[in-house]
DNA sequence: CAAAAGATTGGACTAAAGTCTTATCTTTGT
DNA sequence: ACAAAGATAAGACTTTAGTCCAATCTTTTG
């Protein structure tokens, strides 16, 4: 499913730091794309594959850190790698905490920035998988209607057909209807698996 | 449960750091416990409540990344709050991807400290309790026989008794009668209940 | 308005799981 | 050696859940 090429956006205002970049990060088998301003890469449409960020913290415009910050609130969960020439520790510290990979200082070690890059594609990788698991799930819920979600949400908490039946002021009989309609359209193999799927997704209402 | 005042560790070998630091944290409803080495905190007998680390970087003896670093090894879940005079980049960046709460540095504002303190005393709060929960339900798996054990896990994956027979090369009569054991010494209220208690403690063998 | 979708329920079973009781046969610790 | 613990299993039911088939009744929508 990503068994694509990793794709790795620079973004970097000089123009000579995103050409040596490139070509260091060429030499593995990555893919690689350069942006001179944080506007550029966001302005880029990005294809669905692994990849990840490495910006630079200082550049006019918008910020590294305020890059951080609008890819976060827009919910894109590319893993970042800070690189700055001129940071300091409250900035190092806000981005960890904000999640992240990792935050070189230059001059750095190539060795420790292609690790960077690896960790990060990795935690790209697993996420996307998890995204992709979980809103698989959720599109069946939404396929639910609003009773079958309703019986859904019960069943999963262990309750029987009958307490359900009672709590609906229903008969057992249409919860068995629903219940069963539920499984199907969840493609549960089993109750097991139908509540790690609730879990999973969080089922509310 | 966890009622009790939180207890704050301050480890900094300058005593008057700690001394001040002592002030400031008892004015908030925190007791403070104070350290003028790592070897002298870890000597000491932590009791069973919330609390949370204020750790110099450097320091005569363990240093504070050596001693965050014992700690992991040792499995304390301990929050840390990293306080340096001269801390530089790196160092910031070692202590945040290790799983520091907040890296402040001299002089720093006393109310982001206190935010760190709140911050790392709900983390461990929550650390604590998801402990306590994941021994509860290890302890009844510990309580099934080997047995039990083994039907237990196939019947979380969603196997039915007779697939569960099957494996085992046993009747379908004696899968009943372990599974009967198992939701009996694990407390299950429902097979949701099962489930969500092994995907918990995650259920090897 | 008429068709489609959704919610409801009953009948008639089948299958799966749970509840008792009773009873071997091993393994294990003292 | 002997009691205790654990694994095995059968008989006899009861309770739950799932499966088809059929049938209202309401709401939504082209």
């Amino acid at each position: 499913m990503f068994e694509l090429t990793p794709i790795i956006y620079v973004v970097d205002d000089d123009a000579s730091v995103c050409k040596s970049l490139k070509r260091l990060i060429t030499s593995m088998d990555f893919h690689v794309e350069t942006f001179i301003s944080a506007q550029e890469f966001l302005r880029f449409d990005r294809s669905d594959r692994p990849c990840c960020l490495i910006l630079d913290i200082r550049m006019p415009g918008i910020s590294g850190l305020a890059l951080q910050e609008e890819l976060t609130v827009a919910n894109c969960t590319i893993p970042i790698i800070f690189i700055t020439g001129h940071g300091d520790i409250s900035m190092s510290v806000r981005a960890m905490k904000k999640g992240a990979v990792d935050f070189l200082t230059k001059p750095y070690d190539d060795q420790d920035l292609l690790d960077a890059i690896h960790k990060a594609i990795e935690q790209d990788i697993s996420t996307r998988q998890e995204q992709s698991e979980i809103s698989e799930i959720q599109k069946r819920v939404d396929s639910l209607t609003s009773r079958e979600c309703e019986v859904f949400a019960l069943v999963v908490t262990g309750m029987l057909n009958k307490q359900i039946a009672y709590t609906f002021k229903i008969s057992e009989k249409t919860v068995k209807v629903h219940r069963a309609r539920a499984m199907q359209k969840m493609h549960a193999k089993s109750l097991a698996h139908l509540v790690r799927m609730a879990d999973k997704v969080g089922i509310e209402k």
